[in-house]
RNA sequence: GGGUGGUUAGCUCAGUUGGUUAGAGCGCCUGCUUUACACGCAGGAUGUCGGGGGUUCGAGUCCCUCACCACCCACCA
């Protein structure tokens, strides 16, 4: 017996463990070692994280299709896993330990530290895989891998090494995005540009704000709150002549939004056709508060439109002052620590050449305050010299880490990089010659654009948690990179031993201690940005760098389904190295899906409190109800907002769907083994035949086209709208009726039908519709298989235009009478007599065939034939047929003859609207014969309801 | 500054290569204990397809333009 209610809650957790079990999940299962193989790579959820309604959409796509091809008979492998999230989990793990005012990581040292980060992922990293299983994800998790894994970690050093030696990983001392709060460089793609604007305006020359005291009280306010946006000029005084802010021969105005690394300038940039401030070139400045001499150099990085023209350089805080810094061979000083705080005593560039003063003992003594702070100070001690000239508000933007949320300062370190232009090369070929397709197709267009300009990859992060760089230093600072610090140290000896720094018998004497060997070279501190871990995953998770069947048979992977959001971090590092390790690209299909957002538009995120959490919905609708809306909602190319009453109505539909089983049981419906839909002989069962394959073909080429929508509106409509909505209730009367052999059939059918159900709305809807397998009975036999593995419904032959045609009229004609009723206020218990007026043989046959039928639905009384429309009836016309409902007494004549009214005015218009058309020369001319066909077909139907509708209401008023 | 996408019913959204009278869900209105289902059944109303122009026999669909809304990339002294 089928349960009275479905409820998700109990059987989702059961039926997930039942397929477990069964280990329905598994690539390579036996019996399909000849069958096509298809394999996708899960994107790796954060490892301490949480499903969101992103996972929840991308997923679900995923599973979809692998639930799909597993049932079309293929080898399926979705691989399984997570990433370690570097910065996030490393910040994750400081945030616990700072809230339990535990020691810090510097101070319990690294491997304290990493034991606390592998304990919180040993503690919360089933969390998410949980979570996948709740949502039915059907990977096969006896694979499921972790970016720190053994293998995969082997993996990462293999790459790391091959790429140095191939000269494509290399270590360079240049500009970085710095986060001063993780302490740690972070790549281009980490950093997010913020605009912010200012509002404080103060001219020493004007009238706006000329006191210093009440200046310094207006910075203070607003450098309070960052960010913001000003423009500041300063005169710094010509070298060799005395200032005089009156004379503008004594001095050279810059502007910048960032006062405090004025300490840091080491020239004042024009542009050499500058007219006005040309002349300056080959002069020098004095910078104020420092005293440091600085070149006036010609360039034409200098605008001449831009700020004052003269541009303030300061090679080591900022990008394009860096490149400037390059071609005039300037000193790059740099005067901020780690945490972006001033570093000033000490510090050797900036202290280099420079006269000790009053002023700099005053600036020096600034060291060790903060930046913003640093900032505020340096334009009230240049106010308060008078060489602050003005302060305008300005809009611009600020880099700002993803992570971290702090202003990122530019800031000069060594750091590892990846030579990701050569390799991009390979990678767009690949895009270019179709190996790898993008769906939606425009997405191509965003990878080539980044592509294009790809910049160097700073793969080096100064964290702890990820994969140390297998990079080690000798005595001398030389770099030795090999995949174990025995190599290392093997190579570095047999390397100083050719310099001649160590002789062969020292080098065997270290080589022989284990000690001294592992004092001998000093290993990097830094581990590799998470992505670069990742960008291996489709064969990383595969087994290499061992030689692993499942890479020959899985790779490249059949599609990947991701975000937009990650296409530049993931999809092109996996492409390049993919392509560079494997010679092929890492998937054949890459469908992008676009972000989930809430019912406004609004991202989701924790911050605005708009998340919507996919469990809740899971717990409140039940997976297959959130799921389906997800795919239903999956439109290519358009974001998706996620409305919660969708879910409900789908969770509705769910409902509906075991309903229409359990009555199938009450009425005997069981599937009969090796029934064939194709002998049926009852109209009504080809009719629905006809239908299933309709359905399951748009599905089907709907799931291969990647149009989830599509498939999830035509499954939709098969199952409520014909199954339910017309073929149980047609067949009812077979059912209740006495004909044993049509009821058998009938029976048989509904049963078939409603597997077909089952089979094309699994992927879609698994747990329900594994259930509904499970509870209805294959003969008198329990199901052998599970549903998961049953074959997806692929049939031929079951086209059948005559049953359509019938049963289309049938529907047609319940439909009209159902609306004339309604329309008429015919009460629902007055029954009427139908007639057929002047019927053809095959209606009168039809309507002979299906009297119950018509009865039952359309509440008719009996039906008859009749020569003439009765007077004072109402007239229908049913797919060219004429009918009448012969009511006189019942229905309101004047509201009959208003909407016979309005029937003629509608065909009156549409043979207007046609008569236009094929009284247009030119579309006669130039339409394609089967339109105008179509036209002239559907003007003569128009034509002859026109003149039924004449008649009747002729005689309406004959009747009046 | 460069680019992408969007603007269709009250709301959330479909509408593949131009070809019937532009659709769905939710909501709304009317009626219904019709023996699977009120998470239901039956019927109904609602659109200048953002504005303007163009191409075409024919435009929601193609082109131009304007407006507004998102988002991405780059950068500004």
């Amino acid at each position: 017996m089928i349960d009275k209610t479905y409820q998700p809650g109990d059987v989702e957790a059961r039926i997930y463990e039942t397929w477990e079990a069964a280990g329905a999940f598994r690539a390579g299962r036996p019996e399909r070692a000849e069958a096509e193989p298809f394999s996708v790579v899960i994107p790796p959820p954060n490892v301490t994280g949480s499903l969101h309604m992103g996972h929840a959409l991308n997923n679900t796509l995923q599973d979809i299709l692998c639930r799909f091809e597993r049932m079309r008979g293929k080898d399926v492998l979705w691989q399984p896993g997570t990433d370690h999230a570097g910065i996030a989990t490393q910040m994750v793990v400081e945030r616990q330990m700072q809230e339990r005012q535990e020691p810090g990581r510097r101070d319990i040292g690294r491997e304290k530290f990493l034991e606390k980060v592998w304990a919180w992922k040993a503690e919360s990293g089933g969390t998410i895989i949980n979570q996948l299983k709740r949502l039915g994800a059907s990977c096969d998790w006896s694979r499921e891998r972790f970016t720190m894994d053994e293998g995969l970690s082997r993996a990462v050093l293999k790459v790391f090494v091959q790429l140095y030696r191939d000269g494509l990983i290399y270590k360079d001392k240049r500009l970085v995005n710095w986060d001063p709060k993780l302490l740690t460089a972070i790549s281009d793609l980490e950093v997010q540009q913020v605009e912010c604007s200012g509002s404080l305006k103060w001219s020493r020359d004007g009238e706006e704000q000329p006191d210093p005291a009440a200046l310094s009280q207006a910075l203070t306010k607003t450098l309070a709150r960052n960010p913001n946006g000003h423009l500041y000029y300063f005169d710094y005084p010509l070298a060799g002549v005395d200032y005089d802010p009156a004379d503008p021969a004594t001095f050279i105005t810059v502007a910048t939004t960032r006062p405090e690394t004025m300490l840091g300038d080491t020239a004042v940039a024009v542009h050499p056709e500058n007219e006005r401030l040309g002349h300056l070139i080959g002069r020098a400045a004095v910078l104020p508060l420092v005293g440091r001499r600085i070149p006036i150099i010609g360039d034409d990085y200098a605008d001449p439109e831009k700020g004052t023209g003269a541009v303030k350089i300061t090679p080591a805080h900022d990008f394009n002052d860096f490149d400037v810094g390059k071609r005039h061979d300037l000193p790059q000083i740099s005067i901020l620590d780690i945490e972006g705080k001033l570093a000033l005593s000490q510090n050797e560039a900036f202290l280099d050449g420079v006269a000790t003063s009053d002023d700099l003992y005053e600036t020096v003594a600034l060291h060790g305050i903060d930046r913003f702070e640093a900032r505020r100070t340096i334009v009230e001690r240049m106010a308060a010299k008078g060489l602050l000239r003005k302060i305008e508000p300005t809009t611009h933007t600020v880099p700002y880490g993803d992570r971290s949320n702090v202003v990122i300062e530019p800031f000069l370190t060594d750091q590892w990089y990846v030579d990701a232009k050569t390799l991009a090369e390979g990678a767009m070929a690949a895009v270019r010659d179709g190996r790898t397709t993008f769906i939606p197709k425009n997405w191509e267009k965003t990878y080539f654009e980044w592509m294009e300009n790809i910049q160097p990859w700073c793969i080096s992060r100064q964290l702890w948690w990820g994969h140390q760089i297998p990079a080690w230093y000798g005595p001398d600072g030389r770099v030795f990179v090999a995949e174990s610090e025995d190599e290392a140290v093997a190579e570095a000896l047999a390397y100083y031993v050719t310099k001649e720094t160590l002789t062969s018998e020292e080098a065997e004497a270290i080589a022989r201690d284990a000690g001294r060997r592992a004092a001998f070279l000093t290993r990097d501190e830094d581990v590799l940005d998470t992505w670069f871990s990742s960008g291996l995953w489709p064969f990383s998770t595969l087994g290499w760098p061992d030689e692993a069947p499942e890479l020959a048979r899985f790779y490249p992977t059949s599609v990947l389904v991701t975000g937009f959001d990650i296409i530049f971090f993931w999809v092109a590092r996996m492409m390049m190295l993919g392509l560079y390790f494997q010679k092929d690209v890492p998937f054949r299909d890459v469908y992008i899906h676009a972000l989930v957002r809430d019912e406004k538009g609004a991202k989701m995120s924790k911050s605005k409190g708009n998340v919507i959490d996919p469990l809740a919905l899971i717990e409140q609708y039940s997976a297959d109800a959130l799921r389906f809306t997800l795919a239903a909602m999956a439109a290519q190319g358009r974001d998706v907002k996620l409305a919660t009453s969708r879910v409900e109505g789908y969770r509705n539909f769910g409902t509906k769907l075991w309903n229409a089983a359990r009555f199938a049981e009450m009425n005997g419906c069981v599937t009969v083994p090796g029934f064939d839909p194709a002998s049926v002989k009852e109209t009504l069962n080809k009719w629905i035949a006809h239908e299933a394959q309709r359905a399951s073909r748009e599905i089907t080429d709907a799931i291969v086209a990647y149009r989830f929508n599509d498939a999830a509106n035509a499954a939709y409509r098969f199952v409520w709208n014909i199954y339910c909505d017309w073929y149980l209730e047609l067949a009812k009367p077979v059912l209740m009726g006495p004909d044993s052999e049509a009821k058998a059939e009938t029976q048989a059918m509904v049963a078939w039908a409603r597997d077909e159900i089952v089979k094309l709305l699994h992927p879609f809807m698994p747990f329900i519709t594994e259930e509904l397998w499970r509870v209805t009975a294959e003969g008198a036999e329990p199901r052998e298989s599970l549903l998961v593995l049953a074959q997806w419904p692929a049939h031929e032959g079951l086209d059948n235009e005559a049953a359509e045609s019938e049963i289309g009229w049938v529907i047609d004609l319940v439909t009209e009478i159902r609306s004339v009723r309604a329309e008429m206020n015919v009460p629902p218990a007055t029954l009427m007599p139908l007639a057929l007026v002047r019927p053809s043989d095959a209606a009168r046959e039809r309507a002979a065939r299906w009297t119950d039928v018509i009865k039952r639905l359309a509440r008719v009384s009996e039906i008859e034939s009749a020569n003439a429309a009765p007077a004072g009836a109402v007239q229908l016309l049913v797919r060219g047929e004429e009918v009448s409902l012969p009511l006189k007494g019942v229905i309101d004549l004047a509201a009959e003859g208003a909407r016979l009214d309005k029937e003629i005015g509608k065909a009156d218009a549409d043979i207007k609207r046609i008569d236009a058309k094929l009284g247009n020369a030119d579309f006669v001319a130039r339409a394609p014969e089967e339109v105008i066909e179509e036209q002239r077909e559907r003007r003569e139907e128009a034509v002859e309801r026109r003149a039924k509708l004449v008649a009747a209401l002729e005689r309406l008023k004959g009747a009046a």
